[in-house]
DNA sequence: ATTTCTTTAGTACAGTTGTACACATGGCGG
DNA sequence: CCGCCATGTGTACAACTGTACTAAAGAAAT
């Protein structure tokens, strides 16, 4: 293979090649050497774009969620009514919710690493925010989060037991969720318009981490 | 400290040990000197006790996951009537569902783990299975499914996000998916009593890795 | 053309890991 | 009492880790 001299998706491949091995060997089984190898770039180039392994994570993982939510975002406005939104619900825990294993695999990662450090919390809540933003699009804030609830705890359980024949099931959850708003609580809070990750409040694109700490500043 | 010459629980702490670092540091960061030095017991234990590492998380695991289920099963059977029992349901997320953030982190390690290697999947199988056999006691077999759902997502939901006062929220939750069973779909599969943890079918009790591994047999 | 700077590359280092193994020790059956 | 053997211990080893650092190589600017 040719010396590439100047290489611009490199920080990008090297992001795309983590999460693949994140899914494949998990957080604890990730190392700059393997990141490296898969995304064929020499070692060096690991620490020269990334400050450390916290900082390679902590982006892959922007991506990932970010990802995971426009996919969410764009289905759930592709329809445009009530019972098509509800329809498409059901289809995203039947059919993937995650999109594959892969994608099951990457979101508890990244739940575990919130849950034990603060620093990727934002994430994990971020992300949250956006999907329940996205129901509320159609539904009441309360019964979104508790359809949010719903489709969390289906799309986990689903993948350690999967099933094609509860469809059903599935469907008359979601409907007994949305059959009645809650009435003794009004719908608090008419939240401010879209939320965007906050990607840019750490370590912001593209300065190369070496640099960073050769200038010091 | 006095040497113990013949220590009859050194196993046991051993397996203590290892849930409360991977609580503090996860999978990733356990290793049998971090764990040989909180259980203070020379590294030499570690791989006398146990054959290797996947032996040690595995019967961590299947601790906790029988320490949960056990939990579970007794706060279900100590209601005696449906409102007692739909309101212990609302109770257990409200106040800690994995019982404080060790449990949390604990649990989402072990679906990680479970996720990945299919070696621990019945871990977790056995777990969830356990949990809506407590939820059969009293409700439709369709409907503990939705209710065990349900109860996953907004406890991880709520982990990340706590709140106080949301109980409302969450009872109606409950409610709506007890109101009315599925009616389309009988009652299936009216399964065959308890199911115990499998825990008998791997490397089995107290024999210690070392003689095993020296004999060949 | 020569200097300046970003990017790429290779390698070295100190630390940690899982596991094996040789040795010590004491309880217990004979 | 002896000797066996389950149990406990310390250490060595090879593999792997994150990270820093020296060079080189080309791009951009002068």
């Amino acid at each position: 293979m040719a010396k590439r001299r100047v290489d611009p998706d490199r920080r990008d491949r090297i992001i795309e090649a983590t999460l693949d091995l994140i899914a494949a060997e998990g957080v604890a089984g990730t190392s700059h050497r393997k990141v490296a190898a898969l995304a064929d770039v020499p070692l060096g180039s690991m620490t020269y774009h990334f400050a450390g392994m916290d900082e390679l994570l902590h982006e892959a993982f922007t991506r990932f969620a970010t990802r995971i939510s426009d996919r969410f975002e764009r289905r759930m406005n592709e329809a445009s009514t009530i019972e098509a939104a509800k329809d498409a619900v059901v289809e995203m825990i039947m059919e993937d919710t995650y999109g594959d294993r892969d994608a099951l695999v990457l979101t508890l990662e990244l739940y575990t690493l919130a849950a034990r450090q603060a620093k990727f919390r934002h994430l994990t809540h971020d992300w949250m925010m956006r999907s329940r933003r996205a129901f509320e699009r159609y539904f009441d804030p309360d019964v979104a989060r508790q359809l949010d609830a719903l489709v969390e705890g289906l799309s986990i359980h689903r993948a350690f037991e999967p099933r094609d024949d509860d469809r059903e099931l599935v469907s008359n959850a979601v409907d007994k969720l949305l059959r009645e708003a809650p009435s003794q609580r009004a719908a608090s809070s008419p939240v401010d318009a879209s939320i965007t990750f906050s990607d840019e409040l750490h370590t912001t694109v593209s300065m190369p981490a070496r640099r960073l700490r050769r200038s010091g500043g």
